[in-house]
DNA sequence: CGAGGGACCTGGTTGC
DNA sequence: TGCAACCAGGTCCCTC
């Protein structure tokens, strides 16, 4: 589920109930996470939430001293409960407020994260190599030519590396290769700077329009019904192999490029 | 250095 | 109906 958009509507979700409030328990249940929850988490006790953002796909949480990171991984989600409620299967953590607000992660995969920093959470060690968010200034065409030259793996594989852009995930990539009319197999190094330009724009598209989405079908963090899907989204070719393309009708190919699924037109995409 | 693949997990769907 | 195989929105890390 969480793909960049849904980080941020996450985040833009909890942000009123956490900011400014102190952090009076935190209670994990299931510390066997993608990496294990460490006795340490305790120091984030007592302490007051100052900042709360986000890096890619990481949730950040700045305290007084140190912070917390959270990343929601392949099925991760997080929601705020106003008053108790029994914690159900995969229900790994809950990080508990002073104002009686309880933030609480399910995660069946557990491929999600919680990790304590004693330092400025900004400057944790797995956001330090990060690419540039896709939505600020930094990201640019000129950007991704300069990157991708010499670079002969596929220009989906490129773009859903961290390393040179963060939060462009397998639903997107093929979304935005598909608006921007390039191959997803297509070498990253030959790829022109105007192509660039156009795929740079595609990303900011598909992603800016899915956060708005998100804004209205994941509103509601809080309450009992929880579990926020995000299906409303019209995807263009993403899970359509077989559909007609809807600019020229030939049928969408699914190829695993990478080890992942990946959906293209094979005629608007070249 | 870049490229490729395995690893970490559970659960839903598909096919025999 | 039962059960195995396969697939799923992420990304780190190891090997070649």
């Amino acid at each position: 589920m969480p793909e960049l958009p849904e980080v941020e509507t996450t985040l833009r979700g909890i942000q009123p109930y956490l900011l400014d409030q102190r952090i009076s328990r935190i209670n994990v249940r299931e510390p066997r996470l993608r990496w294990l929850v460490t006795p340490e988490t305790v120091k984030a006790e007592g302490q007051l939430v100052k900042h709360l953002g986000r890096r890619g796909k990481y949730l950040l949480l700045g305290l007084d001293r140190g912070g917390l990171l959270i990343h929601l991984g392949m099925s991760g989600s997080l929601r705020v409960l106003e008053e108790f409620t029994p914690p159900g299967k995969h229900d790994h953590f809950d990080i508990e407020l002073e104002n009686h607000c309880c933030l609480r992660f399910n995660d069946p995969r557990r491929f999600g994260a919680l990790l304590w920093s004693a330092g400025s959470i900004e400057l944790h060690p797995l956001l330090r190599n990060l690419g540039p968010e896709p939505l600020s200034v930094e990201f640019t065409a000129d950007y991704l030519f300069k990157r991708s030259r010499k670079r002969r793996l596929a220009i989906k594989n490129f773009i859903m590396d961290g390393h040179i852009v963060v939060g462009v995930g397998n639903i997107y990539a093929s979304e935005a290769l598909f608006m921007a009319g390039i191959h997803p197999s297509r070498q990253a190094g030959r790829i022109s700077l105007q192509r660039y330009a156009g795929l740079v724009e595609a990303i900011r598209d598909v992603l800016e329009r899915a956060i708005r989405q998100g804004g209205t079908t994941l509103r509601d963090f809080v309450g009992s019904n929880g579990a926020p899907g995000y299906f409303a989204q019209e995807l263009l070719v993403y899970d359509r192999a077989g559909m007609g393309c809807f600019q020229c009708n030939t049928p969408i190919k699914k190829k695993v490029i990478g080890q992942r699924s990946s959906y293209y037109c094979p005629v608007c995409q070249r």
